[in-house]
DNA sequence: GCGTGTACCGAATAAAGGTC
DNA sequence: GACCTTTATTCGGTACACGC
């Protein structure tokens, strides 16, 4: 199948997604900021993606340099594996207290310039396809729903990276079916191989409650993705917080800049009732225009609190050594009584 | 259907965890 | 140990899942 035409959709038959055309070539994009700019909206239109200019350090990202700066080290996989991001944050001269600068750069490259950068510096043609450096995707087996057998249930899957430029490539459409084949065994699941479209995947599926059927020789196995955007995202894995898996944890240090955001958002609250979705952004552009005098108070502020955490964190670490070393010297008697009544 | 709990969104920051 | 990546934190509105 060919690449869609200047000006068609990107999506092809079958909900398989293409690459549109090139709107310019990759050197007139490199000359003429206009040109990248004007070229870049239209391509977000065409593939029906989001299009927006990230906010760092309470400026707008320069995104034509950062297309630029990517595709001279021979683009965002190269930069990835050559571990340039640092290298390309350093051009923009971000303030040292943005400590993630680089890693947001390239968060912000993945979702806005891969495939802009895949189509007019690499010239792709045909079906999309991400970055051999995929965001991290959590699968998980929900204990509902399960088909008849085997009794698997359903691969549910989400991400916390940003919202995949939909449609990033020629994924199973959510309520659609495959099948795989099971390839090994283990306690309470499987090893599978999984045809998803175009695409062939390895993975594990468990069942933590149900013994596995024993006769776990290559044989079809029947799946099917959730049909709820919502529930996708809301399945992950995500790491519990420390807070949340022990209440004892002390409360994390806030930062200079949470408490002038607290402080920030009661006073737009009673300024600007109903605009509550724009305040982080107003918050974040006073904070960059504060003077420096007027941002170390807040600073202030935020080092008397680090020191509050350290301290409690040292009491809290006290306290848990305290008590697992009481809980082993229990179990210690514990175990030598048992024994003792055992002769 | 209602109440409760929780993820998500936005930006900036820093701690913690992970990798080499 | 240096560097990279992920997560928690600030806030309120919204949407959704789930139990009753």
């Amino acid at each position: 199948m060919s690449p869609v035409a200047k000006g068609e959709s990107s999506r092809g038959l079958q909900g398989v997604h293409y690459y549109p055309a090139p709107l310019s070539s990759h050197d007139e994009i490199v000359k003429d900021s206009v040109v990248f700019w004007d070229t870049l909206r239209r391509f977000h239109f065409m593939m029906n993606t989001r299009f927006m200019i990230p906010v760092i350090g309470g400026k707008e990202l320069d995104l034509h340099l950062l297309y630029v700066e990517v595709t001279r080290r021979g683009g965002y996989e190269k930069v990835v594996e050559e571990k340039k991001w640092r290298e390309v944050g350093n051009i923009f001269m971000f303030s040292p207290t943005t400590t993630s600068a680089s890693f947001v750069l390239r968060k912000h490259y993945r979702s806005l310039l891969f495939s802009y950068e895949q189509v007019h510096c690499f010239k792709k043609q045909g079906p999309i396809c991400s970055p051999s450096a995929p965001a991290p995707v959590a699968f998980s087996i929900s204990n509902r729903n399960y088909s008849d057998k085997p009794e698997l249930g359903l691969v549910e899957y989400s991400s916390k990276m940003p919202k995949p430029a939909k449609p990033i490539r020629d994924c199973p459409v959510p309520g659609s079916e495959g099948t795989g084949t099971i390839t090994g065994k283990f306690d309470c699941g499987y090893l599978v191989t999984v045809r998803l479209g175009s695409e062939v995947l390895n993975g594990v599926l468990y069942h933590p409650e149900e013994p596995v059927l024993s006769d776990a020789s290559p044989e079809p196995i029947n799946f099917r993705v959730p049909d709820t955007k919502r529930s996708c995202r809301r399945s992950g894995l995500k790491r519990r917080s420390r807070r949340r898996e022990d209440p004892n944890h002390p409360k994390p240090n806030r930062s200079g800049y949470n408490f002038f955001f607290a402080e920030k958002h009661c006073k737009f609250k009673s300024l600007y009732p109903n605009r509550e979705r724009e305040f982080t952004k107003m918050i974040g552009e006073s904070w960059s225009n504060l003077t420096a005098e007027d941002r170390m108070v807040y600073q202030n502020i935020g080092v008397k609190d680090k020191e509050r955490y350290k301290r409690e964190l040292e009491e809290y670490k006290e306290k848990k050594k305290l008590r697992q070393t009481t809980e082993v010297n229990r179990d210690t008697e514990l175990i030598s009584k048992a024994k003792k009544e055992s002769q």
